[in-house]
DNA sequence: CTGAAAGCGCTTACAG
DNA sequence: CTGAAAGCGCTTACAG
């Protein structure tokens, strides 16, 4: 039984006294008597006042939504990453009596993402991905809205929030060097993405470290597909690589799929690691030695942060976050 | 170079008209020459005047956005199911110059669901699941508010749109008795879910129509995690069983990882069926029989369903969904 | 066909 | 400490 929803006007009468006080007892903002206060917030108790948050929105020129943007692409859209940031985002977001909506672009289709901004219907946006030429950006930074990326930029006017990949990688990549591996070989993504070539960064500095060259011909990037990586497997099984590193889960779940078609023995015949775990690893005859991340806390510190930008709050230019090398199985001698 | 954001005062001054006149201009409401209405569409073009979605939201008491709701719990926040399912309503909503905001909610905690809509912050609701108890659905109900159900339920008042699984698990478990299977296994997660139901019966129909009973020391059903379906398993090939039916994709991948840990051959010596198929099993060391299920058309139906329930037009009560019986390896004689 | 005016439900200088 | 009034940027009866 749905009654007529209550307004502050409705209020006003009701305790004669003016909206505008009614509005301040709420808010909280600027002088009113406690008596007064009390009395509204009573009120206001009793019978359910909601206040409208768009009515709200319009007089502040505020939604208090935000928008997370997300790859549209077929292929990426089922990682399990960008689910497990929404969550966080959203539950951050909650306890500011935020709104998250979201927006799906694509590397060159961002139509969705600019019909939102232009109908006003956000206060700021947390960009999922970074890419090295990204329309997404290169929009929101014309339009001057605030917006924090959730990985890293090459533009250091930008508002970013990343894991430190870079010493992740170089950290794991390491151990596995340390472990005496002779012939490691590099499978990796997209090299448009910057989260991947801070990767290829790390796993530079470790051999340089460990006083080791790479060889160029172990090496594969910009994999695309499964059938891409099936053709690579092949060829370093021919090689006969004593270590295959993945930089990313979904790379890695092709690779092991395709090493179990083969026949291949994890960690007997060929050592695995994967720059990055998630649930898509979970099922693998090996546990697989990677890099884990916390998903959920990145996300919160990208919504935490863009709600200050908001605010007109003085935010950290870059925010970076931490890892944990997780040796497991797949990589045992 | 962002100016001063244009109003439609700013264009009715221009162009020496009535602020009335612009409005009817955009909106096709009510009559105009056409020669005015040139003329503002003109200006509106030229000027890239677009207009504010907040303060059209307030005038109409609307905003302009749908809520999808999904689940919380941490166990199936991964399921790529709902981020297929996002990815078709935020699309299908975006043609309509509608967007898509997330909630969050576990089977005993709706607050998030409930602040949004006291806010008044969506026009309309989409529940990603069904529960038998589903505090959600009571709530939206007792709003009057519009929603549609992602699944089906019990209370016929409420407006549902779901794919057939109870024909679609029907049909594949007749192929299964038809393939001869004598004692086959059925092992499911939390019976709770409308769908998990409907599976169910789907099923034992199957049994009824070919004529077998069901040895209901073979059937498993509200396994919650991992573990639960690992014993399980351990007591399946113990009891010898020629085929295990996983009600759902994430109790398949469980079956499947725990099969491949006991070193059991997949069809050779047990066979495997899934009532539902997603990316998690992908990576299985055999291909899957199972049921395949359109998520995007499913989603693009719920969302324009909702916006039509939106616009006060007559709507379908429940819609039900096609699927697809697809045969593999994993069954193979 | 067009416009003046009231209204959507809040907030916020400005006065007092 | 409190209120009258204008304003946020649209829409929509009601007149003409």
């Amino acid at each position: 039984m749905e009654t007529k929803r209550l307004t502050i006007d409705d209020i006003a009468r009701e305790l004669n006294i003016s909206k505008t006080t009614v509005s301040r007892a709420i808010s909280g903002k600027g002088r009113i008597g406690q008596e007064t206060r009390d009395k509204v917030l009573r009120y206001i108790k009793e019978n359910n006042y909601k206040p409208s948050a768009i009515a709200k929105g319009l007089a502040q020129s505020r939604t208090f939504n935000i928008c997370f943007v997300m790859p549209g692409d077929y292929s990426i859209v089922d990682l399990p990453f960008y689910q497990g940031f929404l969550w966080g985002i959203s539950n951050t977001a909650s306890k500011a009596d935020y709104d998250v909506i979201i927006s799906m672009v694509t590397e060159k289709d961002i139509s969705q993402l600019v019909r939102l901004i232009e109908n006003q219907k956000v206060d700021g946006i947390i960009l999922g991905r970074t890419l090295e030429e990204d329309k997404a950006e290169e929009y929101l930074l014309s339009k001057e809205i605030p917006f924090v990326t959730a990985g890293s930029s090459k533009d250091a006017s930008v508002i970013q929030v990343d894991n430190d990949h870079r010493s992740a990688c170089r950290e794991l990549t390491l151990v596995l060097l340390r472990k005496k591996m002779k012939k490691m070989a590099l499978v990796g993504g997209n090299m448009g993405y910057i989260v991947n070539q801070n990767r290829l960064a790390g796993y530079r500095e470790a051999y340089l470290e460990f006083g080791a060259a790479i060889d160029s011909s172990l090496v594969y990037l910009n994999l695309v597909n499964e059938n891409d990586v099936d053709k690579v497997v092949d060829e370093l099984i021919e090689k006969d690589v004593d270590c295959i590193v993945c930089m990313d889960d979904y790379i890695c779940g092709c690779v092991l799929g395709k090493l179990r078609k083969e026949h291949v023995r994890i960690p007997e015949d060929i050592k695995v690691a994967s720059f990055y775990n998630s649930i898509l690893l979970e099922n693998s005859q090996s546990v697989i030695t990677s890099l884990q991340f916390n998903v959920t806390e990145m996300a919160a510190v990208c919504c935490n942060t863009l709600l200050s930008q908001i605010d007109k709050k003085e935010v950290p230019g870059k925010t970076l976050l931490g890892y944990e090398v997780i040796i497991r199985e797949s990589t045992q001698a």
